[in-house]
DNA sequence: GTCTATATAAGGATAGAC
DNA sequence: GTCTATCCTTATATAGAC
């Protein structure tokens, strides 16, 4: 798939030092021949970022359907599903975390705004948890912030993996990240 | 000065698309006069990450230093420290973090090596705390892996600051990743 | 110190043969 | 589909006049 070689060059080298030579290095054929399967560099990009928003979007859309679960257990649905896509998706996450920036318009103003309501979704989940329950009183929004931005110490796990294993990791940043809340 | 101006740009567009001629109209010369100040692009991505990792380390230092401190009051400190220069110095710190690696050899090779002494040092201040005391058992790579990660949530709180005010910022993050973690 | 002009290299993308 | 050759733009950095 050209797309996930992409995302692995776009996170190694960013997305402007990446070349289509470079890419086509990694597919095995010359630059020329990759234009026959995208039509640019910059739609690569796009698949990888909206592909990646959609996910997330889904995931937070059956976490609010579920009725049964507490606001704390949302919340805790949430940041693991966060997590595993950093630990399995690093590639991509990372891009669409790091170089979403090069997106041309309108598509950056669009994931821009895609992030937005997302965000705003997520402090919804908190403050239903606040009001109707298990959810110490905090700003939602300082921790949606919070949230969202330490999974990303995640890269630097995978850089050598041997200090702990994917399971502990995601226990421990459960642990820290999400019981902290309890009320 | 060049090397803020410098720090803004490789921010907003990123190190590689940066180019001479956009610090020379920031700066309000012709891109061939820069060189009467510096020597490279290079150079100035070099001032900026090397800048902040010294203070950085200067400020562990300091708390390391601290012996009248718990080992969970040291770690607040650290924290505090990470957000604040995420609030006042969000321009360099943002490079250090996410253009680092287009730092030439062997400067990236240092830099890499002075960050994971770093997180040793800091794993060792939370070792320290959970043996001698007030810190929760924890594995101390993935506390620190989070601490460092999730200021940078900080980042999208400098687009709009209306929100929440920088002192409650502040107060909501280390209640949230350092208060937890109190046994 | 400043500038204009330019050397040299590399980028994304296309033309057209096969 | 693949390739070679190339167009055109832009990049960092330097030369040399002032």
């Amino acid at each position: 798939m050209i797309t996930l070689a992409a995302a692995q060059l776009f996170r190694e080298k960013g997305f402007p030092s990446t070349g289509m030579r470079d890419l086509a290095g990694e597919v095995g054929v010359e630059a020329a021949s990759l234009y026959n399967h995208i039509r640019s560099k910059a739609e690569l990009l796009q698949e990888i970022c909206f592909r990646v928003a959609n996910d997330f979007n889904a995931q937070l859309m059956e976490v609010e359907a579920s009725e049964n679960l507490t606001g704390l257990e949302k919340l805790e649905a949430i940041v693991r599903f966060h997590i595993q896509m950093w630990i399995n998706r690093l590639d991509e996450v990372m891009v669409t975390n790091n170089e979403s920036k090069y997106l041309e318009e309108p598509y950056n103003g669009t994931f821009l705004n895609e992030r937005r309501v997302y965000v705003r979704r997520l402090e919804q989940v908190i403050e239903d948890g606040m009001r109707k329950g298990n959810i110490k009183k905090v700003q939602p929004y300082a921790v949606v912030l919070t949230l969202m931005s330490a999974v990303r110490g995640i890269e630097f796990w995978h850089r050598t993996k041997k200090n702990i294993s994917a399971e502990e990791l995601e226990e421990n940043m459960v642990l820290h990240l999400v019981k902290g809340l309890k009320k």
